[in-house]
DNA sequence: TGCCGTCCCATGCTATCCCAAGAATGCCCA
DNA sequence: TGGGCATTCTTGGGATAGCATGGGACGGCA
């Protein structure tokens, strides 16, 4: 499954193209289906999430799962599989944003792909800042720290590893 | 067995045909049966169902199980099976809407079909923005994320296999 | 014989493919 | 260490094919 890293601004041209950022496609390409991607509204934010075809069918397995309620299913499938578009890159690495997707994002002039290791989003890039803005205020509200979550995460693993034997 | 992604809103033209979106018919291609799909109306909105060949007979195979109580079988048999229609799609991949589905769902200029992975449906296009926005107040109320949703059924799953070893 | 459903043909629009060039980056050599 | 060169990436525009949609004609059933 290809890993999304770092943040891109691309240009969005009038017919509605924009490159995938080249760290992405080089992910892309260790795939099952390097050439498409898959994109839908994010269910929180003014955003597209984005990812692979691997990705893709490790979800659509979880939603076999009879542990989800109907209520979980039902919404994922029409709001993920429901607006769920196969967009194929052309030779030179580019994508057309669907005009409902571009519109639903406010994207018109550039787009920002920005990584979230097994998926990535798409922001209006203003709209990225003032989410960014307003992480980081939460970050500071608080006072939350990475070393802080590494070693929490790392506590919990321990207790479920010890559960098990 | 073919995968339906996305949402499409295509015309019925006053003979109630309509156009069945290029997608779904790639999808449908590589089925047992191409040009055919059912339709049904479905049990729980006022939109109908559809699905190919293929999926119709694992569900009448599923109907076999053991583990099915009667009530639910009686109810599929009646409700599903009686009630389905094949419909063939002719050379421009259009189908003719029966009159008592597209009265039943509403449809009467447009129609919008939604991919569910292995089964589609087909709404009047506002009921479906009503429904979608009914849906979409859910998410917020309960404060549902798709990583959420993954992460719970990964978790399950590994339970499952855990208990199984 | 009339009506309805199916088949065939025609057309405007949209998306896809193909070709091309500017810009930025990294590498190599002096 | 600095400049020049080559490659890759991003961006742009035109041509082509596919799709959605509409109307007419033929054949079957009542």
């Amino acid at each position: 499954m290809a890993v999304f890293l770092s943040t891109y601004v691309n240009k969005v041209d009038r017919k509605g193209r924009v490159s995938i950022p080249a760290q992405f496609r080089q992910s892309l390409a260790k795939t099952s289906a390097p050439s498409t991607v898959y994109l839908w509204p994010s269910l929180n934010h003014q955003a597209l999430e984005g990812a692979d075809q691997d990705y893709l069918d490790v979800l659509s397995e979880s939603l076999e799962s009879p542990d989800l309620d109907a209520d979980e299913r039902d919404m994922i499938e029409t709001f993920i599989f429901g607006k769920l578009i196969p967009v194929s890159s052309d030779a030179e690495g580019r994508i057309v944003l669907p005009k409902e997707l571009a519109e639903f994002a406010g994207i018109s002039e550039e787009a920002a792909f920005i990584g979230r290791r097994k998926t990535f989003q798409i922001w209006e890039p203003d709209a990225l800042k003032a989410h960014e803005a307003a992480l980081r205020e939460q970050v500071v509200r608080k006072d939350i720290s990475l070393s802080q979550i590494v070693a929490k995460a790392s506590r919990a693993a321990a207790g479920r590893s010890g559960e098990g034997a």
